[in-house]
DNA sequence: AGGGCGGCTTGACCTGCATCAAGGTGCGTC
DNA sequence: GACGCACCTTGATGCAGGTCAAGCCGCCCT
């Protein structure tokens, strides 16, 4: 499984941001004594109940930020309506665009979610000072381009139940860490996954229920999935499910 | 067209840097005198023939760089050799990962191409000294992001006629300015096409061919195509063609 | 308890794209 | 000129997943 990288949008939560209380890893783990104060007297907090907008497409933004608990949804969409979610943000992940004024996604409370807050004007004005910072939210969006490259190829290359099975085994490895059996409450309607998938709500059903009856995976009503062999979720992911990368 | 943004994974091709002979945005936009001259006198320029592989997913980075002429492309693949095109480098777009050792793709060279390459490691020693280099490389990298996203929509949600007009209209856009009627030579084969678009050869072929019988597009020979309408191709790629933004 | 509703599942059917297969076109080479 | 080869096109067929439709489950509300 080495080489098996979480493919979320965002994936950006690493454990390396003890010091801060809300995890806050944009900011925390760039900025040193009166910087992080100076930063930690700029913060808000606000909370959106589940199905609340954010932000719509075009919305100009006063603020960057990220998530403290929760999960939000980025998504784009066509005209007649096609919808594609292009991100899935959970707690520590990063939510603005530092020199941007809009946001080109919509962004949707998909659990009730709480952000913590910086006007973007004078958190820009700091990206110029504190050189750390820049770089810091420079490696941050190569991640998240990265996972936002992994998901190309899930969109573009799997079939239904490798995708259904890429998204569970995702949610899996950011929730449950290492409890065994696996567990984790999916943050998702099925309608959301579908959106995140590529797939129609009716095709998700259909793959969790397959998946179900496998012995892939087990659930506890619709929102609990529980998983007592990773390996064999990450097979009918399509990825290797033991540990062998081939060259 | 208003909101019509170039969906290429990398296109960052602004008119911004007219200053370099070399269009080499990240470094000549963010730099000034001395640091110019430094980067400058850091660089190199290496070249591949089409079909060359320039890394494979996995390899060592030694280099950033960018692309002076030619065109690359970055490749992901699953296991089974099934695999999807994530991005796509035009000239003046910006190849490597400061801070990163390894590159997650494989990058080969599409037509015949010439990197401009700087040492990675002296190159990101600037980062840290050079407040402007790692904001601009931010923002390309924010549009980096934005461009695989809408990447993401086009793979997860179009038809195949879609993708396939979708591609042809941002080759259009890239290559043509203002030429009218619009024309290019396309840099990518069939295959390498499908690769992108998540589809199959076949269908990007038949799909060509559908759009040149509608009169959408005009053919010469299998790789110039021509454009008179580029409304119509945008209409055909799911976009509306009209200017029109509905909220 | 009963009704309404959002979220989920299941079934029947259909279609868009993949697959398999054959053949065409242009170009470099001997 | 004709051979080989890479690239592209076209046709026939099959199937994965979309579409349409019906119904179930859990939960809130009165």
């Amino acid at each position: 499984m080495s080489h098996f990288d979480p493919a979320l949008s965002l994936s950006l939560a690493r454990a390396d941001c003890a010091a801060c209380p809300i995890r806050h890893r944009a900011v925390c783990a760039s900025c040193e004594g009166a910087e992080l104060e100076r930063l930690a007297s700029m913060k808000s907090y606000r909370s959106w109940k589940a199905g609340e907008t954010i932000a719509l497409e075009g919305d100009a933004l006063a603020h960057v930020g990220s998530v403290v608990t929760g999960c939000a949804t980025l998504t784009r969409s066509l005209e007649d309506g096609r919808m594609q979610m292009v991100g899935l943000l959970l707690p520590s992940d990063f939510l603005g665009r530092p020199g941007r004024a809009v946001t080109p996604y919509e962004v949707v409370a998909a659990t009730d979610v709480t952000l913590c807050l910086f006007e973007r004007k004078p958190f820009e004005r700091m990206l110029g000072e504190v050189p750390n910072l820049s770089s810091r939210l420079l490696e941050m969006s190569l991640d998240e381009l990265d996972a936002a490259r992994d998901w190309m190829l899930v969109l573009g290359r799997k079939t239904a139940r490798e995708k259904v099975a890429s998204l569970l085994a995702n949610i899996l490895h950011r929730a449950a860490a290492a409890d065994r059996p696996l567990w984790a409450e999916l943050p998702l309607t099925r309608e959301a996954m579908a959106s995140y998938l590529g797939l129609t709500i009716e095709t998700v059903s259909r793959q969790i229920t397959r998946l179900r009856k496998d012995g892939t995976i087990r659930l506890e009503g619709a929102r609990v999935i529980l998983c007592d062999d990773l390996s064999a979720l990450l097979e009918a992911a399509g990825e290797d499910g033991d540990g062998t990368s081939p060259g």
